[in-house]
RNA sequence: GGGCGAUUAGCUCAGAGGUAGAGCACUACCCUGACACGGUAGGAGUCACUGGUUCGAUUCCAGUAUCGCCCA
C-alpha cells in the first residue's frame, strides 16, 4: 500500500464495478422498505458545474445512507430538454451558417436538436458518473422520451378536459430575442438607469376654461405612446376634474383619445396624468378593461414597430424610442427629460427587456391547484427542511397568477391541440376552433364528430414550457399514467426532494401542483432545500461572470471524495449558501485540500492497521469481542464508536449532513488516530517472545482496530464512497462483488456505551497534555526520557491514572510514571522538579538543569491569574442570593465544584511559584 | 415598499440560556516504524451595535447599522 492515497484509479475502478454489478438497480420486489428520490434533471445542453456537484453530493449521501440502512432504494437520474436554452443555441448555430429555422424547416431543425442532445446530453451524464452517483442508470429518463412525452399529452388533455387549461388573448411577457412568450417566473426584474420623459398631448377642442391647452404625461417607454388610447387621471384630482370626458389628440397618429378617471392613478406621481397603453403595459391593460378601451398593438413579434406605429413603422423598439422623443421635441411637445432609476423586466434566457405583448396563448389555471397544495401543506406535506422555506412556498401559492405554458418554439413537447382549419377557410385565426387530444388520430375523430367528416385539422405549432414536463417528473419517470406500473406502485410518492432554493417556484411548486392534480398526493414527503455554491468573493457562479469553478478539475486534483466531503461538510447550516475558497492562480482550494488530507489520513490509518495485522488474517469471527478481556482504552474507543454511530445516524436521518461529516471527521482523526492508535501501538509491538497475556492483548487490540475501522468506513461511506469501498475491501479481504455500498449499517451496541469511562479518559488525556506541555515549555528534547510523577488527592482521577501508567509512559516519553497522594509526599525529601498544575492535579518532572525557569515561571503566573479570575467570578455568583434561589441545583453544584477546583489550582500554583525561588 | 438570511479568531465557518469551538493560516519543536496531505505544544476573539426578558444573554425578544437574497 503506497504512502499516499491516489484517488484516480480507485475511483474509476469502483465506478466501473458498481456499474458492472448493477449495484444501484433495485427491483420493486426486493425486500426492504422502499425509499425513492428523483434527481433534479440537469439541463441536457449543460455541462457539470459546482451546483450539480453540490446537489449530487447531498443526494448521494442521503441515498447511500438509506441503502446502508436496508431500504429498497431507487435513486432515479435523468435530464431535462431545456426548450429555450437548446433552441437558442441551435439558432445561433444556424445564424452562423447564414440560415434561419424557417428556411431549415421544423423537421430538419428537430433532427439537429436531437443530434445535439445525443452529443451533449451524453456529456453531462458522463460527468455525473464521475461524482460516484449511486443512481440507477438503467432507469435514466429524459423529459422528451416517448413515455414521458405521452405523460405530458395525457396531463395536458386531462387538465384541458377539467377546464384547468384555457386558451385566450392576454398580455404576456414576450421575449423578442427568442420570439416567444415566457412565464412570469422567467422574467427577472433589474434596476436600470433610464429616463423619465415628460411630454404633452394637446386638447382636441382647444384651451379649457382654466386655460389648459395640453395634458402632460410621463413615461419611461415613449415608443408605446403610439398605442395610447386614453389619458387617465385620478377622479378626485381637482386639477383635471373639468377635463374628464374631453379628448386629446395623439401626436403623430392623430387619434382622438379620451381623458378618463381611474382610482388607480397616483395623483402625486409626475403630473398626475397617466398615458394608457393597454396592449403594452400590464397596469394599462387593467385600466383598459375597466373602461372598455381598445387595445392597439404597435409592435411586431420581433420587437420592431408595426404599421399602426405610423411613421415609425419598421424601426426597432429602441430606435423608435429615440425617434419618438426627437420627433416630440421637434413638435415642442417634449417638456422635460429627467434621469430615472426604474426596474425593467428582462427575459431570463434572452437577456433582453421583455415586452408586454397582447397575444393568444395557452394558460393553466393556478389557483385551484395551488389551493390543493395549500391544503396539503397544512398537514405538513411536504415537510420543508429548513422549515423557513415553507413560508416562501406558501406565500407564492397564495395569490398566484395563471401560468402561460405555450412557447413559440420548436424544441419541446408540441401542444396536443389541433385546429379545425376547415372551419376558418384553411386559415389559422384566433377564432379557429380546436380539439385537444392524445394523438392526431384521436384529434381527427373528435374533429369529425364535431365538425363533420370533411373537417381538416392542423396541430398547434407551439410547444409547452419545459417546466410543464418537469412538473410531472416525480411520477412520469415512474411509469405514470400507467398507475399499475410496478415502479409507480413501489416508489411513488418519493421520499425526499433535494434542490436549491432558486427553483422552489419553478419546479418544487409545479411538481406539487401537478402531483396533486394527477395523483392526489404530494410527490415527496420531504423537501431538503440547499443554498448556492458561491465563488471565493461570495458571488454567484455564472457563465456571464466567468467565475465558475470547474468541479472536474477539482476532482482531478483532489479526488471526488474530497470534493464531496468538503461540499457536504460546509453545509452544516443547511439552506445557507456556501462559499468555496479558491485560488485562481494556483487553481487550489484549501477547503477541499483539507478533505483530501482527511482521505489520506484514513488511508494511512488503514495502512497502519494492515501492517499491524501481522500474520493474522481477517475473518468474520475476528470481531467477536469479549468485553471482559479488553483494556480500558479498547472499551473507551468502542464507547466512542457506539456514540458516534448513534449521533451520526441521527444526523444523517435529520438532513444534518454537515454535522454528520464533522462528527465523523472528529471521531476518525481525534479519537481514533490521535488517541486510540497511539495508545495501542505498544500493545501491537510488545517485542520478542510474547507471554500469553501479551499475545491475547495484541490480538484484542487488532480486533478492536479492525472493528472500529470496518464500522467507521461504513459510516463514512455515504460521504466518501470510493475511498471507503477501497479500504473496506482492504480490511475485510472480501471479493470485489461484495460491496460496502450494499452492506447493512453497523449495529449500534448499547452495551459499549460508557459515559463514565469517556469522562475519565478525557481527564487522562488532559493529564497527558499537561505533561507534554510542561516538557515543551521547559524546552526538553522530544527524545529525552524522564520520570513523571502525578500528585492528586482526587481518588477517582488517581485510579484512572494508575490504571493507565503504561499508556502515559508511552505517550509522554516517560521512563517511569508514579501516582501519589499529597500525604505520601510528606515524608520524602524535596526534589528539584518541574511542576505544572491543572485543577486538582499536580505534575512533577524531577529533572535538574537544562530547564528554562523563566518560561516556567511565566506560565505558572499565567495559570495563577487565570485561576484567580475564575475564583473571583465563581464566588461572586455563589454569593448572589437570587442565583442560589433561582438557578437549577445542578448548575449551582457545578459552580461549587468548579470553585473548589479553581481554589485548589491557585493554591498549588502559588506553592510551586514560591518553590522556584 | 413587503419578507427572509447573515454579522463569532487573520481567513472560511460551526455552536449553544451557565465565561466560546473547528479547519486553514501563524509561532516553536519534531523526517518518533501509518501518515510532513504528518505529529506535539502554543498564540490569537468586547461573539456587529443599543435596549429588554432572565439569577445569568454571545445564545431568547425588540430596535439600529452593514452586507446579501427573494417578492412586488
Amino acid at each position: 500500500m503506497p504512502k499516499t492515497y491516489d484517488p484516480k484509479g480507485t475511483e474509476a475502478r469502483w465506478q466501473r464495478l458498481w456499474d458492472e454489478l448493477d449495484a444501484f438497480k433495485p427491483d420493486p420486489n426486493d425486500p426492504g422498505e422502499p425509499f425513492s428520490l428523483v434527481i433534479p434533471p440537469p439541463n441536457v445542453t449543460g455541462s457539470l458545474h459546482m451546483g450539480h456537484a453540490f446537489n449530487t453530493a447531498l443526494i448521494d449521501t442521503i441515498v447511500r445512507f438509506q441503502r446502508l440502512k436496508g431500504k429498497n432504494v431507487l435513486c432515479l437520474p435523468g435530464t431535462d430538454h431545456a426548450s429555450i436554452a437548446v433552441q437558442t443555441i441551435l439558432e445561433k448555430q444556424l445564424k452562423d451558417e447564414g440560415i434561419n429555422r424557417e428556411q431549415l424547416g421544423r423537421e430538419l431543425f428537430l433532427k439537429r436538436a436531437w443530434d445535439w442532445k445525443a452529443e451533449s446530453g451524453g456529456k453531462i451524464v458522463g460527468q455525473l458518473r464521475r461524482l460516484g452517483y449511486s443512481v440507477d442508470w438503467s432507469r435514466e429518463r429524459f423529459t422528451m422520451d416517448e413515455r414521458l412525452s405521452k405523460a405530458v399529452s395525457e396531463a395536458f388533455v386531462r387538465l384541458y378536459e377539467q377546464g384547468q387549461i384555457y386558451r385566450g388573448e392576454y398580455l404576456v411577457n414576450w421575449c423578442p430575442a427568442s420570439e416567444s412568450a415566457v412565464s412570469d417566473l422567467e422574467v427577472e426584474m433589474k434596476e436600470v438607469d433610464g429616463f423619465l420623459w415628460h411630454f404633452r398631448y394637446p386638447l382636441t377642442n382647444g384651451p379649457s376654461e382654466n386655460g389648459i391647452t395640453h395634458l402632460e404625461v410621463a413615461t419611461t417607454r415613449p415608443e408605446t405612446m403610439l398605442g395610447d388610447v386614453a389619458v387617465a387621471v385620478n377622479p378626485s384630482d381637482e386639477r383635471y376634474q373639468n377635463l374628464i370626458g374631453q379628448t386629446l389628440i395623439l401626436p403623430f397618429i392623430g387619434r382622438e383619445i379620451p381623458v378618463i378617471a381611474d382610482d388607480h392613478v397616483d395623483r402625486d406621481f409626475g403630473t398626475g396624468c397617466v398615458k394608457v397603453t393597454p396592449a403594452h403595459d400590464p397596469n394599462d391593460f387593467s385600466i383598459g378593461q375597466r373602461h372598455q378601451l381598445p387595445q392597439i398593438t404597435v409592435m411586431n413579434k420581433d420587437g420592431t414597430m408595426n404599421k399602426l406605429a405610423g411613421q415609425f413603422e419598421g424601426l426597432d423598439r429602441f430606435e423608435a424610442r429615440e425617434a419618438v422623443v426627437s420627433a416630440l421635441k421637434d413638435l415642442s411637445l417634449l417638456s422635460k427629460v429627467e434621469p430615472y432609476k426604474h426596474t425593467v423586466p428582462f427575459s431570463d434566457r434572452g437577456k433582453v427587456p421583455v415586452e408586454p405583448l397582447l397575444s393568444t396563448q395557452w394558460f393553466v389555471r393556478m389557483q385551484p391547484m395551488a389551493d390543493r397544495c395549500l391544503a396539503h401543506l397544512v398537514k405538513g406535506e411536504p415537510k420543508f427542511v429548513p422549515a423557513r422555506w415553507e413560508k416562501v412556498y406558501r406565500d407564492w401559492l397564495t395569490g398566484i397568477r395563471d401560468w402561460c405554458i405555450s412557447r413559440q418554439l420548436w424544441w419541446g413537447h408540441r401542444i396536443p391541440a389541433w385546429f379545425v382549419i376547415s372551419e376558418t377557410d384553411q386559415r389559422l385565426t384566433d377564432e379557429t376552433p380546436f380539439v385537444v387530444a392524445r394523438s392526431e388520430a384521436e384529434a381527427r375523430c373528435k374533429a369529425r364528430e364535431k365538425f363533420g367528416d370533411a373537417a381538416q385539422i392542423k396541430q398547434d405549432e407551439d410547444v409547452l414550457d419545459t417546466w410543464f414536463s418537469s412538473g410531472l417528473w416525480p411520477f412520469s419517470t415512474l411509469g405514470w399514467p400507467e398507475e399499475n406500473h410496478s415502479d409507480f406502485n413501489c416508489w411513488y410518492p418519493t421520499n425526499t426532494l433535494v434542490t436549491g432554493f432558486d427553483i422552489i417556484f419553478f419546479w418544487v411548486a409545479r411538481m406539487t401542483m401537478m402531483a396533486g392534480s394527477f395523483t392526489g398526493r404530494m410527490p415527496f414527503s420531504d423537501v431538503y432545500i440547499h443554498g448556492l455554491v458561491r465563488d471565493e468573493h461570495n458571488r454567484k457562479m455564472s457563465k456571464s461572470l466567468g467565475n465558475g469553478i470547474d468541479p472536474l478539475s477539482l476532482i482531478d486534483r483532489y479526488g471526488t471524495d474530497a470534493l464531496r466531503f468538503a461540499l457536504v461538510k460546509e453545509v452544516a447550516g443547511a439552506g445557507q449558501d456556501i462559499r468555496l475558497d479558491y485560488d485562481r492562480n494556483t487553481e487550489s482550494s484549501a477547503t477541499i485540500e483539507a478533505s483530501r488530507n482527511f482521505a489520506n489520513k484514513l488511508w494511512n490509518a488503514t495502512r497502519f492497521a494492515l501492517i499491524n495485522l501481522g500474520n493474522t488474517t481477517f475473518d468474520e469471527t475476528f470481531e467477536d469481542l469479549d468485553l471482559d478481556q479488553l483494556q480500558l482504552a479498547d472499551k473507551w474507543i468502542l464507547s466512542r464508536l457506539s456514540r458516534t454511530n448513534f449521533e451520526i445516524s441521527q444526523r444523517y436521518s435529520d438532513y444534518r449532513l454537515g454535522e454528520a461529516a464533522k462528527g465523523l471527521y472528529e471521531f476518525s482523526w481525534n479519537d481514533f488516530c490521535d488517541w486510540y492508535l497511539e495508545l495501542v501501538k505498544r500493545r501491537l509491538n510488545p517485542g520478542e517472545s510474547l507471554t500469553n497475556h501479551q499475545e491475547l492483548d495484541q490480538k484484542n487490540a487488532q480486533k478492536v482496530i479492525f472493528k472500529v475501522l470496518r464500522e467507521l468506513l461504513a459510516m463514512l461511506h455515504p460521504l466518501m464512497p470510493h475511498l471507503t469501498e477501497e479500504l473496506w475491501h482492504g480490511v475485510t479481504g472480501l471479493s470485489e462483488d461484495n460491496l460496502l455500498a450494499l452492506q447493512p449499517w453497523p449495529d449500534l451496541k448499547e452495551e459499549y456505551l460508557d459515559k463514565k469511562l469517556e469522562n475519565s479518559f478525557s481527564e487522562l488525556f488532559s493529564s497527558i497534555r499537561l505533561v507534554r506541555n510542561l516538557r515543551a515549555e521547559a524546552g526538553l528534547k522530544p527524545s529525552q526520557k524522564i520520570p513523571v510523577c502525578f500528585i492528586t488527592k482526587n481518588n477517582v482521577l488517581a485510579e484512572t491514572l494508575k490504571k493507565s501508567t503504561d499508556d502515559i509512559q508511552s505517550l509522554t516519553r516517560a521512563n517511569k510514571v508514579e501516582v501519589l497522594h499529597p500525604q505520601e509526599l510528606l515524608g520524602k525529601p524535596s526534589i528539584k522538579a518541574l511542576a505544572g498544575v491543572s485543577g486538582e492535579l499536580e505534575v512533577l518532572l524531577p529533572i535538574e538543569g537544562l530547564v528554562d525557569l523563566a518560561a516556567l515561571r511565566t506560565r505558572l503566573e499565567k495559570d495563577l491569574s487565570k485561576a484567580q479570575k475564575e475564583i473571583y467570578s465563581l464566588s461572586k455568583r455563589l454569593e448572589n442570593k437570587s442565583f442560589l434561589d433561582k438557578a437549577p441545583q445542578v448548575v449551582i453544584e457545578e459552580c461549587k465544584v468548579k470553585l473548589l477546583a479553581a481554589k485548589s489550582q491557585a493554591n498549588l500554583v502559588s506553592k510551586r511559584i514560591s518553590g522556584l525561588d
